[in-house]
RNA sequence: GGGGGUAUAGCUCAGUUGGCUAGAGCGCAGCUCUGAUAAAGCUGAGGUCCUUGGUUCGAAUCCAAGUACCCCCA
């Protein structure tokens, strides 16, 4: 058996043997009609091939499945896809090209529908090509799923599948349903908001979404004034004199001068769209001279430093320099004077001029533009007022002096609170961009262009020049919304979108607290619960083309609105287009041709356009995917899921939301039992994975074919691959609370600690295994029979087993593993192999080798069943070889992923025994240490141990286990000291000047009480801490700190101490024991001879050893113990002429020629 | 702006109910062992347990404030 293995290569080869003997079937058949395990598969987007990041969550899958099948249960196995959605479609359009909505609706040049058809049939197929992509990758990783396999499955319609598809039919239709459940309640409804808006994809951004997507970007910010209007009147500029005299509170006026308001924006384009000007009544405003204009602004506002503790933490920008106070800014532009003070109050009510009211925009009654005026006539938002005309100043006690002017510009059309304070306070809205972001007609020479061109805002500050309203323009840093697909900024728009009302939050949250969230320490309930108190109403719309078809029709002329709640209701109530549509799947544009009648009016109602949010398409998968509308029996039987798993970053407020909430309007109950979360995968430096950044593993070059990183040094390096076991035990022994810093340095420590420990610990077994032909079904030495160290380590397997059983069945992997690792390196490869190799070798065939072999085979078997769940093919190979191919038939299953779980054998443990064990370890250690000190080397025998035990356990160690301590530290004697007859160790003082030098000055040498004898030395250390009279009669208080501590043996002994414990050693070197020292290096030679004359193991040999002196001497006394070592069948006085391997080498300086040959 | 979390060796992290000289792995240095041999073991250096204050016989641990970083929300 090699050591060195193509771990990759072999896993090739069991996913072969698993498809050879239908492996994954016979577990589904053997587990058919035994008590589930409802495990719900969070869908995995098919839009791009699986990176190592997918890699976690999925193997958490599998080994909770596993684990559960081994154990007894019978699973589903359905694996999920995610399908519809905006992601879909920005990739669709890269490979096709299409820039913005016009391209796709072009397609098909001037065939609107055969465009969107054919972009809708480009994301299917898209979706399809990664969903097989992920299927293999996900093989490959040893994932065991029901999974959709060759052509035939893949040409089946998604509703036919294996795995389940969100585009499905089904899932699209039981999505319809909860709308339908919503519906009934009174919570859909249709608004005009001003939402965050991408440009380029033409779509709206929901709250959820935008979350995605906050960049910390530098923005134009500019301080603009306002100038005040004369009383009552809507005045050309050039007369503005003073401000409206009648408005309530108004202040005492200057004479003359012109007057402002000074407002501050970072979106210099909504200027176009103000309406009005917000102060807080309660705070107090400075009135400013400059320049022989006055200026009215936050008292506050005025001297505050304005994000200056952003600067301070570096929370900035690169090249944006320090922002100026307000007061700063005044100074460096000529000066100021504060001429009075003013409560926020009397603001409020006076009427201004805006910089654009020359605009047919600001011009035009209820609004701009006139769909949107319309509304706002109809539902009575504002009056027949033009925005130009209602320019005034409102109260609002949101506003603050931290930032800004402590005057807040307000466009209704251009930002969520702006609308709400807009209509509360009878402002006409005016919406200035289409849904490109581009202004519309009425804009004057900003139309055509795009709100977020560097060049608009070019013009708008040089026209703010011209006008001379510009008081001063900075960069302006801060985390601005982009889009979550394309990275573009996002806007403010006013627009109508649908939403589910989520005033029924309470009975969400009701259900959440049913749920198990783990791991515990990341909270999750709380979080959860968090957002379910906070979060604003569901925003399902979405103007584009691949996604849920809304089931919303609606009569144009008189706004009623009904909701679908399946395919048959449709069918009953079309009144046109259903031949058309029927035989396609519920998507656009086919959906969008089926008419029906308001049957309150009798006209037609038609689709809305808008496609729906893909989180409900991920959130129904609970009821879609187990029949709840075609099969109830059967969802009754899966619902709710036992376990669920999925990334935690981002999904308290997406997919657990989402199943969640709609799991609560279907049923009012949870989907899951339990909710497993777990953090990012990063590189191994802590950095976020980036294809750019060239720090990411695509999951081929992890699982099969190496990859190649960017280090530190910014140089690429290439690296083997890892092999998906290698994978899956990094992932599994991670805290999922934390991110994984994933990549090949901790993979070469988990391989080295972990998986070729148990390799190696099995290939000893195998390789003398093969020579002994050990039989595994030879009748079994009883354990009692066995000595100490075979009942030790049989009794540790059965503490692992226990843990196994507790750790896996509460969903803590990690726990499992590492207590595995512990098993496999510090007792069965360190400590269990290593002492018992010679059991091993020797020649004649006792009880004891055969109870050596049986201990050793139970535990490797035991072993590739309790970690087949989290390293599949390892243990599967493992397994093959222990029970088949290798030594005999046993009756084991083919595969052990058809075996039981190991139970545990209660009988086995023995605590005391592992007391022992734990006990004996450490005193090796601290005999080794002793050997350390005066360095004579493990070759060298030594006479005599002494130990001073520190507890029972020790003692008993060493009367249990002398032989064990002595083989191991090469020691002829181990004794028990008896503390009684005082310290085994002399203890040696030194003192420490450093800390005694302060407290004793000069009379440092003369004042400490006598250490210089054992005695002396001794009842010091035992007196301290002391009061010590100094001769000018001062006391000094003497502690332990103030000594340096060693601790000697007798003389010509070595000691050390560990706590209690005492060791010592005779290093007192007799010429017996140093031929005997010299005899053990000629052995070690003449192995590394046998080794380089690539004999095998078990070949005998006929040895020739020259040497001179005391090295002759030590070799003819230690003869049969060369002989023994070396499998020597004759020696031979002469040397062996041709054909003998030849080598010479040095023992403690004397040369030694060693020559070898295989006896025939 | 609000809420939650974290801070321990060069790096990644344990540290139970407050209790003896604060630990592990990696890395580094030295030594060793070796028919499991591209494996393995031992030893060592390396610590202001973030800071300050409090509770206590005793604080890495509990409390308060501060600082820094992370996450969630606005």
């Amino acid at each position: 058996m090699e050591t060195q293995v193509d771990f990759p290569a072999q896993e090739e080869a069991i996913l072969v043997f698993w498809d050879k003997i239908d492996a994954f079937e016979k577990l589904r058949t053997k587990n058919r009609g035994k008590p589930k395990w409802s495990f719900l598969d969070g869908p995995i987007t098919a839009n791009n091939p699986m990176g190592v990041h997918h890699a976690w969550g999925r193997t958490y899958k599998d080994v909770y499945q596993r684990f559960h099948a081994m154990t007894g249960h019978e699973l589903r196995y359905q694996n999920g896809f995610d399908c519809q959605g905006l992601w879909v479609e920005v990739e669709v359009e890269k490979e096709l090209d299409l820039r913005s909505k016009r391209d796709i609706e072009d397609l098909e040049p001037g065939n609107r529908f055969a465009s969107i058809d054919r972009f809708v049939q480009e994301c299917k197929s898209r979706v399809d090509r990664f969903a097989r992509r992920q299927t293999e990758q996900s093989i490959r990783l040893g994932y065991w799923m029901d999974w959709d396999r060759g052509d035939l499955d893949w040409a089946k319609p998604p509703d036919q599948r294996k795995s389940y598809f969100t585009m499905s039919e089904d899932n699209n239709y039981t999505i319809w349903s909860f709308l339908k459940k919503c519906h009934e309640r009174g919570l859909i409804y249709k608004a005009y908001d001003a939402m965050p808006w991408c440009g380029r994809c033409g779509a709206g951004i929901s709250q959820q979404e935008m979350n995605e997507g906050y960049q910390l970007v530098a923005h134009r910010s500019v301080f603009v004034k306002f100038p005040l209007r004369r009383a009552g009147s809507v005045s050309d500029r050039s007369t503005v004199l003073a401000p409206v005299a009648d408005a309530p509170g108004s202040p005492q006026l200057l004479s003359g001068l012109p007057e402002n308001l000074l407002i501050w924006t970072t979106t210099p384009w909504t200027l176009t769209s103000n309406v009005g000007e917000a102060v807080n009544p309660s705070l107090t405003y400075l009135k400013i001279k400059h320049k022989d204009e006055i200026y009215y602004l936050a008292k506050g506002a005025f001297t505050a430093h304005r994000l200056e503790d952003a600067f301070k933490r570096k929370d900035w920008v690169e090249g944006v320099p320090k922002l100026k106070s307000l007061e700063q800014i005044f100074k460096e532009k000529g000066g100021y004077e504060i001429v009075g003070e003013l409560p926020g109050s009397a603001l409020v009510g006076w009427a201004y001029d805006g910089p654009f009211d020359e605009s047919p925009a600001q011009n035009h009654p209820f609004g701009f533009p006139e769909e949107i005026a319309k509304v706002v006539r109809e539902r009575g938002w504002g009056p027949d007022q033009s925005a130009k005309s209602i320019h005034r100043v409102v109260a609002w006690d949101m506003v603050g002096e931290t930032e800004g002017t402590g005057i807040v510009h307000i466009a209704p059309g251009c930002g969520k609170e702006d609308f709400l304070l807009g209509k509360e306070q009878a402002l006409v809205p005016i919406a200035p961009l289409d849904d490109s972001g581009v202004f519309v007609a009425g804009f004057g020479e900003l139309t055509g262009k795009s709100a977020l061109d560097a060049s608009s805002t070019d013009w708008i500050l040089h026209n703010l020049q011209q006008k001379g309203v510009l008081l001063a323009v900075e960069k302006y840093p801060h985390s601005y919304p982009h889009c979550w697909r394309c990275k573009t900024e996002l806007l403010f728009r006013l627009v109508d979108e649908w939403f589910i009302n989520m005033k029924w939050r309470d009975e969400i949250m009701r259900v959440t607290e049913q749920v198990t969230f783990l791991p515990e320490s990341i909270n999750g309930k709380a979080r959860e619960l968090d957002w379910l108190k906070n979060m604003g109403d569901w925003m399902i719309s979405k103007k584009r083309y691949w996604g849920l078809a809304l089931p919303i029709w609606i009569d144009e002329k008189t706004g009623d609105f009904e909701v679908i709640g399946s395919r048959d209701e449709l069918k009953k109530r079309a009144v046109e287009g259903w031949d058309k549509f029927d035989g396609h799947s519920p998507h656009r544009p086919w959906i969008d041709l089926v008419k029906i009648r308001n049957p309150k009016t009798g006209n037609l109602m038609s689709r809305i356009s808008d496609v729906g949010n893909p989180w409900l398409d991920a959130g129904i998968v609970p009821y879609s995917t187990i029949k709840y509308n075609t099969d109830r029996a059967y969802w009754q039987k899966w619902f709710p899921a036992d376990f669920i798993t999925e990334s935690f970053p981002g999904q308290f407020r997406n997919w657990f939301y989402a199943i969640l909430a709609m799991s609560t309007m279907m049923e009012q109950r949870a989907s899951m039992q339990v909710l497993l979360g777990h953090g990012l995968v990063r590189d191994e430096h802590g950095e976020e994975m980036h294809k750019a950044k060239g720090n990411s593993i695509p999951f081929e070059g992890g699982a099969n074919d190496g990859y190649t990183i960017k280090g530190k040094d910014g140089k690429e390096h290439h690296y083997p691959p890892m092999g998906a076991d290698l994978m899956r035990w990094m992932f599994c022994r991670q805290n999922p609370s934390s991110n994984i810093n994933f990549g090949p340095h901790l993979a070469e420590e988990i391989r080295s600690k972990f998986v070729m420990k148990l390799w190696n610990s099995y290939a000893f077994f195998c390789n003398y295994a093969r020579i002994d032909e050990f039989d595994p079904a030879s009748p079994q030495v009883p354990v009692k029979d066995r000595p100490d160290i075979d009942r030790w380590i049989l009794s540790d397997l059965q503490l692992l087993i226990t843990k196994a059983h507790a750790e896996l069945s509460s969903y803590n992997v990690m726990a499992f593993c590492l207590a595995a690792e512990e098993y496999v390196d510090d007792k069965l490869s360190n400590w269990y192999v290593r002492r018992n190799r010679r059991r091993f070798w020797k020649s004649e065939k006792g009880a004891d080798k055969v109870a050596a072999y049986q201990t050793l085979y139970t535990v490797l078997l035991t072993l590739t069943k309790l970690c087949a769940p989290v390293v599949p093919f390892l243990c599967e190979a493992i397994h093959l070889n222990l029970t088949v191919k290798g030594v005999s038939q046993t009756g084991s299953p083919l595969s052990v992923h058809l075996c039981e779980y190991p139970e545990v054998d209660e009988k086995l443990i023995d605590t005391q025994l592992s007391e022992d064990m734990d006990a004996l370890l450490r005193l090796v250690s601290l005999g080794s240490a002793a050997r350390n000190l005066v360095k004579i080397k493990v070759r060298q025998p030594l006479a005599e141990l002494r130990v001073q035990p520190g507890n029972d356990a020790e003692r008993r160690a060493v009367e249990r286990f002398a032989d064990q301590i002595s083989e191991e530290l090469n020691i002829k004697q181990v004794k028990l000291h008896d503390a009684s007859q005082g310290p085994l160790l002399h203890i040696e003082l030194k003192p420490n000047p450093k800390t005694l030098g302060p407290k004793l000055g000069p009379h440092l040498k003369t004042a400490l009480p006598a250490y210089d004898s054992e005695e002396s030395s001794r009842h010091l250390w035992d007196s301290l801490p002391l009061e010590l009279p100094l001769p000018d009669g001062t006391m000094v208080k003497i502690e332990r700190e103030d000594f340096f501590v060693s601790y000697k043996g007798p003389e010509g002994w070595a000691g050390v101490c560990d706590r209690e414990t005492q060791v010592a050693i005779d290093t007192h070197i007799t010429p017996e024991l140093a031929r005997e020292g010299m005899a053990r290096e000629v052995v070690r030679h003449v192995q590394q001879a046998r080794k380089d004359a690539e004999l095998e193991m078990e070949d005998r040999i006929v040895l020739h050893l020259r040497g001179d002196g005391k090295l002759a001497e030590a070799i003819a006394n230690h003869k049969d113990y060369i002989a023994a070592e070396t499998l020597v069948a004759k020696w031979s006085e002469e040397p062996l002429g041709d054909g003998a391997y030849k080598t010479e080498v040095k023992v403690e300086g004397q040369k030694l020629v060693v020559e070898l040959k295989k006896r025939q």
